[in-house]
DNA sequence: GAAGATATACTTTTT
DNA sequence: GTATATCTTC
């Protein structure tokens, strides 16, 4: 039906002959797929939701359906949208779908939301007010923004950290809801301070020409909604629209997909009604993990009402894991509540028990996974390539890390800390970015004294007050500093010798020279490489690496604009954009470091993979090491008082097991360091929702022999009971506290405690403990006090009196 | 204004 | 145990 309708005129769609049909044929397309998923790729009209479990080859129905589109359908590979969560996902879709139909799949937009929606925007911005070359923030750009803001405000910055303002704006935009909107419904004083808040972190990243992430999709909404001619264009050019991953959309996200599929909206003429977008929609609400980030289930969970006329298409059956992994899956899972109920099945055979150890602490088991490493490799099947560590958070890959070193286990961390995070890159960048964007506040001040060149604080308020005075940017105040009162001499000429710098270099951005030369200019104009290399200190030398790699990054992208994850080749193709700066700032802003993910490079096969939980989702290995599995740890201790986040921490679980294909190894640590202190953890709840007989338990609490706190030993014989999940509550928590109240000689007693506790606090009445961290005088106890929220208190100094 | 020392708070997960 | 914020000293 929708053959190549012919392309309102959008520029970047380059006009091209029809192309030989040399794509595959119909059966090419479905050959290898099961009914459900047949269906899905041959579905032709309303809009479809796909439930696809996990392993249940959803990748493979988005590029087979998208490849039918164009082969079978004659669809305009320029009229297909299709939006992945990742930029490693869309670079992989893209490739598979040009290995099925060739060259011409390379002007379908396949992109992350926000890439999409900068493509968007970049053309559309002065309807938003903004400049087409706004700057991105990213995290830690919002947090000084942030930062400045609360300065502004006078706000205290122990009752108001920016942390949690972002995180509270972050909502607010999620859901659509500007300044205004929030400040109209403040409804204390505590919320009429975030919305002022909330406006003023607004206007400041106006004046800097900058959005943040969800202003892209915020403002890619708003426009389409009070433009409606923009948006009829972008309706009329995607015919058809592919959300993979559809249960991490946020309302905006939602709002988006809606205002290019749903009916035709009432405010246009009828003259230039177009049939909506076809949509279809994957994703599987036992993997929302993102919830926390504003992802809204409810998307997935009430498509059909949203998209009247709707059909959905479940996929149950599993290609990836052994029945074993799937039965553990399904049981973890079934215990959240109100869900779909859906059962993955494989016919892969039951395969091996999952294997289950009990550590003493840390150590002993990344020493236990090293080992298992170890004997897997040895056995001659498996690579360390095809096995891979997850843990909840972060921190937790230090331990595995040193044992590795120790043992000589090759690894590779994905995540923690970044490259693009890191202070020089981030430094060099933010050169960049100033020169690109003079006004963008938050680069222009990081790299003002940077290196240090005598433009302290106080030259620094001085300009300040300057541009604030004449309403001007802070660039332009520093172009004119020598009218700025008060400052010194000294200062003065520091702040001219920077300004002819910044515009000499600006004179080459605006020349067109190439990124990466233009990088090295400001390293070596800015001084930024002399002070690293003068520096004794040994980081730097690793700082001057990481620049270099930097560079080539930059020289790389200039030469071949089109590789890489969110290439973007449409504009570049027609020929209207030469790749600038400009353009290389956004692909780093928007691709930051999910193109370092395992199977990207085939160098890496040899090595372990140690990841978080949330980075593994979509991947999977042969197999996995399922480790830290704790209460307080995994489940995470802030979900342990809330049952929708407990429910989030299970999904992770399930994301976690089913990434296993042949062998899964779950193993927890009686006690964890961590930050400092030693500290006992229950097992994981999650354990006990392990059928029984799945699990080979390679080594139980009560089996441990060496204990390397002697003076615990003797006071705890119910450790030797049986290890049942209660048991094992009581002993360490109860036991910890013991031993380190009669170290730590409090001046006040702290109350000995354990989750399930009644208590009485002096101010928030009757509660209940539901966790422990820490030691001695550093017990933290968290403590639920029902309408008054679970509360996180310092025992030593907390009135509380165990009842 | 800069460098060094000390305190402090922070850790979920990311486009 | 880390990275950042603040204070102190030069």
């Amino acid at each position: 039906m929708s053959t190549s309708i012919p392309l309102p005129g959008l520029e970047s769609v380059a006009p091209s002959d029809p192309p030989p049909r040399r794509g595959p044929s119909r059966d090419e397309l479905l050959e290898g797929l099961n009914e459900p998923q047949r269906a899905a790729v041959m579905h032709d009209g309303a809009p479809l939701l796909v439930v696809a479990g996990a392993g249940s080859g959803k990748t493979r129905v988005l590029t087979r359906r998208i490849a039918w589109l164009i082969s079978e359908r004659r669809a305009h590979p320029g009229s297909i949208l299709a939006i992945t969560f990742t930029n490693k996902a869309a670079a992989e879709m893209k490739e598979r779908v040009e290995d099925l139909v060739g060259k011409r799949a390379r002007i379908m937009w396949v992109s992350t939301f926000h890439s999409a929606c900068v493509r968007i925007l970049r053309k559309e911005s002065d309807k938003l007010g903004y400049k087409s070359n706004f700057s991105i923030y990213d995290a830690a750009d919002q947090k000084r923004l942030m930062t400045l803001v609360c300065n502004d405000l006078d706000l205290d910055p122990k009752r108001f950290q920016p942390g949690a303002m972002l995180h509270w704006v972050s909502n607010q935009k999620n859901e659509l809801r500007d300044p205004e909107d929030a400040a109209k419904d403040a409804r204390n004083n505590l919320e009429e301070t975030y919305a002022a808040v909330y406006a003023t972190y607004q206007r400041r990243l106006r004046e800097a020409n900058a959005l943040d992430f969800d202003d892209l999709i915020m403002g890619t909404v708003h426009v389409l909604q009070t433009f409606p001619e923009v948006r009829e264009t972008y309706r009329r050019r995607f015919r058809h629209v592919l959300v993979d991953e559809y249960q991490d959309t946020n309302h905006a996200q939602y709002a988006l997909i809606h205002q290019l599929c749903a009916d035709n909206p009432e405010d246009i003429d009828d003259s230039e009604r177009v049939e909506p977008a076809e949509l279809m929609v994957v994703g599987d609400a036992d993997q929302s993990i993102y919830a926390f980030r504003g992802a809204n289930i409810r998307n997935i969970l009430d498509f059909e009402q949203d998209f009247p006329n709707a059909t959905s298409i479940l996929l149950e059956q599993n290609y990836r894991s052994t029945q074993t992994i799937l039965n553990a899956a399904n049981a973890v899972i079934g215990h959240n509540k109100g869900r779909k109920e859906k059962r993955l099945w494989s016919d892969a055979g039951d395969g091996e028990r999952i294997v289950g150890y009990v550590a003493d602490d840390e150590r002993d088991e990344a020493r236990f996974v090293s080992e298992e490493i170890d004997k897997l490799t040895d056995e001659g099947q498996l690579r360390p390539g095809d096995m891979a560590v997850f843990y909840r958070t972060n921190a937790q890959s230090r331990v595995f890390e040193e044992v590795f070193i120790r043992t000589g286990q090759p690894y590779k961390v994905v995540g923690g800390v970044r490259f693009y995070e890191r202070r020089e890159v981030r430094d060099a960048l933010a050169y960049l970015r100033m020169l690109v964007n003079p006004a963008d506040q938050v680069s222009l001040r990081r790299i003002l004294n940077t290196p240090k060149r005598g433009i302290g604080d106080r030259a620094v308020a001085c300009v300040q007050a300057l541009a604030d005075r004449d309403r001007t940017t802070f660039w332009e105040a520093l172009r004119r500093a020598d009218e700025a009162p008060g400052l010194a001499t000294r200062s003065m000429s520091a702040i001219q010798g920077f300004v002819a710098m910044v515009e000499e270099l600006q004179s080459m951005v605006d020349a067109g020279e190439r990124a990466d030369v233009v990088l090295e200019s400001v390293l070596a104009r800015s001084g930024y490489l002399t002070s690293l290399e003068e520096s004794d200190d040994p980081q730097d030398e690793t700082r001057l690496e990481n620049l270099a790699e930097l560079v080539a990054v930059a020289r790389e992208f200039a030469e071949d604009p089109l590789a890489g994850p969110s290439a973007d080749p449409t504009d570049v193709e027609a020929g209207i954009v030469a790749p600038g700066l400009g353009d290389f700032l956004e692909r780093v802003a928007l691709v930051a470091d999910t193109d370092q993910l395992p199977d990207d490079d085939p160098d890496d096969q040899g090595v372990v993979t140690l990841m978080t939980l949330h980075t593994a989702k979509g991947l999977e290995f042969p197999v996995v090491f399922l480790t830290g599995l704790e209460d307080g740890v995994f489940p995470h201790s802030r979900a342990l008082g809330d049952q929708t986040e407990l429910e989030e921490e299970r999904r992770l679980a399930y994301v976690g097991v089913t990434r296993a294909r042949e062998r899964l190894y779950i193993s927890r640590a009686v006690v964890r360091s961590a930050w400092g202190a030693p500290s006992h953890n229950p097992g994981s709840r999650f354990l006990d929702e392990l059928p029984v007989d799945l699990v080979d338990w390679r080594r139980t609490e009560a089996a441990q022999t060496q204990w390397s706190r002697p003076d615990l030993a003797s006071g705890s014989a119910a450790r030797l009971g049986a290890p049942t999940a209660a048991g094992r509550r009581n002993f360490s928590a109860a036991a910890v506290r013991a031993d380190a109240a009669a170290r730590a000689k409090p001046a006040r007693e702290i109350p000995s405690l354990e989750p399930g506790d009644r208590v009485l606090h002096d101010s928030f009445g009757m509660g209940t403990v539901v966790a422990l961290e820490g030691v001695g005088e550093k017990t933290v106890a968290s403590i639920d006090f029902g309408s008054e929220g679970v509360k996180r208190l310092l025992l030593r100094y907390a009135p509380v009196e165990k009842l």
